[in-house]
DNA sequence: TGATAATATGAGCATATGCTCATATAAAGG
DNA sequence: CCTTTATATGAGCATATGCTCATATTATCA
């Protein structure tokens, strides 16, 4: 029997899934909801979302590893903010939908 | 010093960090890609996708308890198909916008 | 340059996740 | 009914994940 599908490549299986892994977590959904609101430095992130600091840096090396947030430094600070957009409107429209459903 | 954030409520939270966590593995999102293009039974994806029987029994299994596919009894066979579009056009353009960039 | 403030990092631990194996359940046919 | 076919489920195991604690880095300022 023929059939026209074509399985993903391993590669997009790769990437998709670990795009979507890191929005499977509530304290990395946190700090990016945050950061689609204002730029925050890692010491922000902390007052605002009640987290360890260690918490937050080692989900921000996460985030950022995956290009979902680039930083830039002020001084002492780090601060950071969204860089995949359609990362981002996914995320925000999931919770629009959880929201408003 | 004031700021209008407010943070998610631990529903929503729950909701949204779950559904992406069920788009956040490579065997999941074959199924649910092979599913979109088409309804299948157990058999057909294990065939499909040259996956374990009783793994595909439990990806479902999880897929359906999210209410992201459903399912219908033919005989001995059970077909699956999916049931949230919301999170299916997620998946497929995420999917498009790792194939295509 | 020594002290302080902000952030990053590594190790360790508890829990979660995903697979496999074996077995249970359910429907159909002889 | 008894078998066969299709699917579901539970237990067990190996790996992944996320947090905390302690410590390392980096930059600022006295």
């Amino acid at each position: 029997m023929e059939h026209s599908y074509i399985d993903l490549d391993e590669e997009t299986l790769f990437i998709v899934s670990q795009t979507f892994k890191a929005l499977g977590d509530p304290t990395r959904i946190r700090i990016l909801h945050l950061l689609a609101e204002k730029e925050c430095s890692v010491g922000e992130i902390v007052e605002h979302l009640s987290l360890g600091q260690s918490t937050v840096s080692h989900q921000l090396r996460f985030l950022k590893n995956l290009r979902l947030v680039k930083s830039r430094r002020a001084g002492t600070s780090i601060y950071y903010s969204p860089e995949d957009e359609h990362v981002l409107k996914i995320l925000e429209k999931t919770i629009q939908h959880a929201t408003h459903d």
